[in-house]
Parts: C-alpha cells; structure tokens; sequence
DNA sequence: CGCTACCTGGGT
DNA sequence: ACCCAGGTAGCG
C-alpha cells in the first residue's frame, strides 16, 4: 500500500518515463474517481497536452501539463499506477486509464476504490487540494530537527497522530511513522510537544532512516513497469505483533490509536511522564491490569 | 482535535 | 457473516 516511498517511487519513474511525453487522451471507469473537473471533461482536456514534469507532494503525485494544468493523483490505502503497452482489456479495478502517445497507457486503479485524480490548472488544484496547507516535506533539503521541534511545539495530542497529520508534518503514513517510533526509541503516545531537544533528534534521524531505506528499496509495492519493490519485509515492528523486537528482544505489541493499527516495543519505546494515559486499546485485554506481555495482534 | 464515511477483497 | 485495511475530507 502506498506511503511515501511508494509514490516517491512512482513519481521518479513518471519523471523518467512519462515527462517530456503527450497523453492523447483518457477513459474514466470510474466516475467518482474523478474529484474535478466533470468526469466526461477529463479526456478532452488532457488530449495533446505535454506532460513537462512531475513531482509528490506528501502522499500526491503532481503532473505539470504544458498548458498550466496539473493532474494530481492520489492512491490512498491500495491504489496503484502502471504504465503498459495500450491493451483494450482493462486490469481489474481500474479507474482510469491515461493514453500517452507512442501506444503505451497509464493505468490507474484500486481495488479498495478510495483512489483519486483531480485536474486543473495549477493555482485552481493547488487551491481546491489545499496543497498550501500541508506540513513541511521530510523529504527535502530544509527539513532538519528544528522544523520538527516548531511543528510539533504546543500539540498536546499523541505523537503518531500528529505525525499522521499531512497538514503539520508530510512525511509518514501509518506504517513509517510506526518505524520510525521504533527507531527513534518513542512511545506513540508520547504527548507531541513534549519532546526533549535530543529526543526531537532521535525523531528526525528515525524517520530519515526510515523515508531513505524505503525509497533507496523502492518502496514495497510494483513500480510504474511492475517490478517489485524490496523494502517489504524491511519492517521492525509495523505488523510484527508478538514477535521479538530486533532491539531488545521483546514481544512487539499492538493496539489503536486514533483509529489507526499501531506497533510498539513496551522496552524501547517506554512511557514516559508525558504519555497519555488513555492507552492504545491493548486488543483482546479489556481493563488491562494485565499489563505485562498481554500484547496481541 | 477526534470521529465517521468512503469502498471492496481477503482474512478470520 | 463479519471485520478489517499502510488515507483523507468533512463534520461536530
């Protein structure tokens, strides 16, 4: 499933395979994939138009057009993005397919169907994307441990949650940012403001790690031809419940927090003062006196 | 800030 | 039969 450098991924392959080509036109499948313009208006104006750069912005992928527009496309949980020789079968789930010139196609699909485009020119997108609004990239130049320390300066809520927010940091999905934790030695539930100058380092060195393996493996799903990525099974403790820590050694836990599936060493990530209390629900152990190795999947 | 809806295939 | 999924927008 798609996090950063799943897209990133996808992105550096569209900058080498489809930038500097035409699309001749597009078939929506699937009309609610389509966020803007009107479904039916999408082939038309992408039509002879040339694809001059593309470009991720947190979990979007953003393609200019040599007429001021730009085509966003967003995989959410399973989408996915493939460019192949023109076939008139369609691949099952798919939403729309983008032809370029030169008979190849850019499929676009997801079986779950949460996957989206948007297209217009480019302040329009950026505007009606609120792509203004997203946190800095912790995939860029300037992103060091005091942008981290300003943007989560004053939270009060749970460190992963803040983390998942694309509109105060844009970096990590659930997976990466559950590695990341792991790495920088965090509770998830670490209250967000409350980080210590080195444990901000810690945090910004963990999620480096983490982005950069991730992107150098490509990612853990197929690139734009089909090749498997090989980060899969470079996991800690992200869906790793009750086996060992690579660490320490003991039992990965899990449990939810804000809604979201999460992973933790009780030894390397302890808690901490400045942990909320309401724990992530330790699954299957309700009123948990039962601390202790309780921990399932 | 936290919750729900959005969808469907696959696992329990 | 039921529950869940690595994300986000929209709502209270």
């Amino acid at each position: 499933m798609a996090e950063v450098p799943e897209v990133e991924t996808l992105v550096r392959d569209l900058q080498q395979a489809v930038v500097g080509r035409r699309f001749t036109g597009a078939e929506v499948l699937v009309p609610q994939a389509v966020r803007f313009p009107a479904p039916r208006e999408v082939s038309e104006r992408l039509a002879g138009r040339r694809v001059l750069s593309a470009r991720r912005r947190a979990k979007f992928m953003l393609l200019s057009l040599d007429d001021g527009q730009v085509l966003a496309l967003h995989l959410m949980l399973w989408g996915n993005l493939a460019l192949r020789p023109f076939s008139v079968v369609k691949p099952e789930a798919t939403l729309v397919v983008f032809a370029l010139e030169g008979g190849e196609e850019l499929v676009f699909s997801d079986t779950l169907g949460y996957a989206r485009m948007a297209l217009a020119p480019a302040e329009e997108l950026a505007r009606r994307l609120k792509l203004d609004e997203l946190g800095p990239e912790a995939l860029s130049d300037d992103f060091a441990p005091e942008v981290l320390a300003r943007q989560l300066r004053r939270r009060r809520g749970p460190l992963k949650t803040v983390l998942l927010n694309q509109r105060v940091f844009a970096g990590l999905g659930n997976r990466d940012a559950d590695e990341s934790l792991w790495s920088a030695g965090l509770h998830p539930r670490r209250v967000a403001g409350s980080l210590s100058p080195p444990e901000l380092l810690r945090l910004y060195e963990g999620i480096l790690e983490v982005l950069d393996e991730g992107v150098r493996l490509r990612g853990t799903q197929r690139d734009l031809f089909g090749v498997q990525g090989g980060a899969r099974h470079h996991r800690n403790v992200f869906g790793r419940t009750g086996e060992p820590c690579p660490r320490c050694g003991e039992r990965v836990r899990a449990g939810k927090l804000g809604g979201r599936n999460t992973h933790w060493c009780p030894t390397c990530q302890p808690e901490h003062e400045a942990t909320q209390a309401s724990t992530p629900v330790a699954t299957g152990a309700p009123g948990s006196l039962l601390d202790e190795g309780t921990s399932r999947q």
